[in-house]
DNA sequence: GATCATTTTGGGTTGGTTACCCACATCACA
DNA sequence: TGTGATGTGGGTAACCAACCCAAAATGATC
């Protein structure tokens, strides 16, 4: 893994009336590997996550390699259905990007739903420890209420 | 299974005032087969897929051998009316199509009402890892706030 | 508090891509 | 053979993302 510490922090932008966001410099060079490249992630509706494109690729990689294994091996044939519903989550899952000017997010079509913004809007852009997480303010509000609670006994669990 | 790299990709085109919309050319290539010939199937209401004809050729004829498998081993005997009603939906449910020039598809009748677009329309079009998917925006952002979650569990299971 | 450095925002320009439009081919049917 | 509906091909204008740069805002330093 390439980040020593933890991304934290947490603040408020606006998405510009061409879907963009500056990310502050740390935050920025958190998430980009040695290429210069991010991958963007849709993890649940009204929240996004930006990786370093390296890091997540391993993630993945593995897997699929397995998969096409099996796929060429003959052991998927029962399976069709199910490897047609992970390539189709596969492909909007993520989606590589690159900062321009070093921290300058464009936020894809496609993105935009999923996160529900619309120019001029503003977002949350949360640290969350090995990543950073794009988030529609209403949601990341309702996020807050009801997991607030919990971060004590996570946090002790966590470090304990 | 010809394809040796999963076809993923997401991105929206609209359709054109002749119920045509173009992909990206390595899409094309990836639902066409060696002859030239793609297929296009009716998956679900909103939704419908492209494959090399190929490849959708033998999908079809492995289902139909299990299922004769079974009707002759007499596990049939009981659901006569499911098979025949199996045998009226394959007719209506794929359709031989040809790629255009700039790599176009025309939407044939009877997969635009079931696709739900008009002409001047947008969809998305997504990469299933063995073939591509045409789909009314609203369907799929559902489909993806419902699915995305499911993303995790799947691929373990496929890649495990 | 003034100056400088850094960050953020806004917008101009450009090049590649797409979608809109029209012209022509084909077919069915009168 | 004419007419209208449908499929096909391609030109072109409009759009958008990438790359700039400049102004504004913020923070740091003396």
């Amino acid at each position: 893994m390439a980040t020593e510490t933890l991304i934290t922090g947490e603040l408020k932008r606006t998405i510009d009336d061409r879907y963009r966001l500056t990310l502050p410099p740390e935050m920025a060079k958190a998430v980009t590997d040695e290429n210069g490249k991010t991958v963007m992630v849709k993890e649940r509706a009204g929240c996004v996550s930006l990786w370093r494109a390296a890091d997540w690729q391993k993630r993945l990689d593995d897997g699929i390699a397995i998969i096409q294994q099996k796929i060429s091996a003959g052991r998927m044939e029962e399976r069709w259905s199910e490897v047609q519903r992970l390539g189709r989550l596969l492909s909007t899952r993520s989606r590589d990007i690159q900062l321009a000017n070093r921290s300058r997010v464009l936020v894809p079509e496609g993105f935009r739903e999923f996160l529900n913004v619309q120019p001029g809007g503003e977002v949350m852009i949360v640290g969350a420890a090995i990543c950073i997480e794009i988030w529609n303010p209403t949601n990341w509000l309702e996020l807050l209420q009801t997991e607030m609670p919990e971060f004590s006994p996570l946090f002790k669990d966590l470090s304990g």
